[in-house]
DNA sequence: GTGAAAGCGCTAACAT
DNA sequence: ATGTTAGCGCTTTCAC
């Protein structure tokens, strides 16, 4: 049968132990200024009655939760569960307990306007700090700090780590150049993210710096998912002059274009060299070689950045205006044939 | 720099459109009967503060938070994810948002006495209701409701989904022994588990149908991690008499057993068979063919189950206080070789 | 060393 | 249609 123990309060506590709630509070604080006698009763009845303060209340009256935030559209994602692994790493590490918040969706997530909710959702109340992934503003009203993870934005009024996006897509089109392939095509991320911005103009970049012309005919507009992904890939082989070498955006797409490229019967890398940006390893089991995970670490020094931010001396004024930019190179594979 | 707004509260807003609070909640919660006029007047404030509802706050006053908790100890674990993968599309496809309680580690976690901590901490604060893993307590003080998946104890008060773990270690068993193997080895679980005795007991059960005696040399403690596992499989395998097969209880186990058969050179399955048990896409490359993910299919379940126990009228006394057992039959898959 | 009382931000009667 | 009031469970002065 379903319990109906109603939940135990400070009162019960007090009244139990035949003392005033001020004196529960006080031993459930550790504030060390109660009779030892009155203690031990008071942990006796908290012991026997069950008692746990109640979040809610607490978080109104006092700051310093031990709690941390990490705010996610998607928590299925392999991204996301990426994200998590390292947070999740640091925070073991750590005092802190970790509350993720997500929607499940995307969709129900959406814009700029909606993220703000969800920070101040957290962080004026239960967390101590939060971490974001992705986010579209640049500003937030909040108690707490924030950290995120690859803002959208450019100028971010909060400390941020990101990766090199745009390094990395040099470094992924220079290995594809280095192969010999000269018809290049390209799935691009949703357009409106910085990520996708600068993985798109290394791939521009080393282009050019390799002496050829953009042809936009061989870029398709993807948006980080596999379904859009093969629909570039489709549309790409079908050019009348099809690429030899396909860049995808992130490994998500990564994926789709391996799909078609099974569909067709196409032997990867001897018909058609693939190249993924992110490796997650959930895209592991599509014949990639994982180099490491830079998203997992990426969120991990997110997570530590946070924790000290929250710990930081208040006093250190100077610190928490500095914009924090901890730069992981991003790494780049490239997806071998198998069985 | 990082901001310094401090959070906007309702009397901000109230005393910015020169209304009184109350009214302010009113358009907060569409209670519907403030006037046109006030009501958008109050909605430009709202825009223009970027006021947010404090959760704490309005939780302290209210149930109904459109919120619903999962509490795992280690959200980096493949099992942790495939458990958030079930519960999150399952809240995508709800009007609930997801929060994800936990430590971080295992240790942080700790036993029975700490399970009722967190319930009470999101259940009796925050949230609408609580999934929980594998619990070892039976009985909780909550005031929403609690759905747990694998529990640890026998009969628990609330509603509970779980795998049959007998049946499937005797679907794996029987596989093994059509194969023709007589000398099975068995790495097992947590042995304080009631998945792991319960798996235990398939591999007693179905040795005796198959007229077969039960040879302790061939059990292996195991404690579902691959370190342990790796330890396991190496004793198992320098017995005078070593197993032709290895059934591993759970995939990170049969990970470690690959692990070291890939060391000694054994080649699978001609030199040696190996179950596992679960479907862990995780543990998809290293050589394993996934029947299907039925831990998230659990927390799927789990999660609507919990969903319709929040939103089931409060009279249906009756339904609550049944016990819901539902039943997913684990699956066991053969692991080949591969490069 | 302990209790009484004031509020944190909010919602829900109860008034008007 | 709106304001006033009383708490929710807790921490924190301020008394004693």
């Amino acid at each position: 049968m379903q319990q109906k123990k109603k939940a135990v309060t400070i009162q019960n506590v007090a009244k139990t132990s035949g003392v005033s709630v001020s004196t529960v509070s006080r031993v459930l604080n550790a504030k060390g200024d109660v009779a030892l006698d009155t203690q031990n009763k008071i942990q006796d009845v908290i012991e026997q009655l069950g008692y746990t303060s109640n979040l809610a209340a607490r978080s109104m009256r006092s700051r310093k939760m031990n709690l941390i935030g990490l705010i996610m559209p998607d928590i299925g994602h392999p991204f996301a569960i990426e994200v998590m692994k390292g947070v999740n790493r640091a925070i073991a590490e750590s005092e802190y307990d970790l509350l993720v918040y997500t929607t499940g969706d995307v969709r129900k997530f959406e814009t700029a306007s909606h993220e703000q909710k969800y920070v101040s959702l957290l962080n004026n109340s239960i967390t101590d700090g939060v971490i974001l992934v992705a986010p579209a503003a640049a500003e937030f009203a909040s108690d707490a700090p924030i950290v995120s993870i690859d803002p959208a934005v450019v100028n971010p009024s909060y400390p941020s780590i990101h990766a090199t996006n745009y390094q990395g897509a040099m470094d992924a089109m220079r290995y594809l150049l280095g192969l010999g392939h000269r018809r290049i095509g390209f799935i691009s991320g949703r357009p409106e993210l910085e990520s996708s911005i600068r993985r798109m103009k290394g791939y521009h970049d080393a282009l050019e710096q390799a002496g050829l012309s953009v042809d936009d005919s061989l870029i398709a507009a993807g948006d980080y998912t596999t379904e859009t992904a093969v629909i570039c890939t489709r549309s790409l082989l079908a050019l009348e002059n099809p690429p030899t070498a396909i860049f995808a955006a992130n490994d998500q797409s990564a994926i789709g274009v391996l799909q078609v490229a099974n569909e067709m019967g196409l032997k990867i890398p001897d018909d058609l060299s693939v190249v993924g940006f992110d490796n997650i390893p959930e895209a592991a089991h599509l014949n990639l070689t994982t180099v490491d995970q830079f998203i997992a670490e990426m969120a991990y020094t997110a997570t530590n950045k946070l924790l000290s931010l929250i710990n930081g001396d208040e006093l250190d004024e100077q610190i928490t205006k500095m914009q924090t930019q901890l730069v992981i190179r991003g790494s780049c594979r490239h997806l071998v044939n198998a069985a």
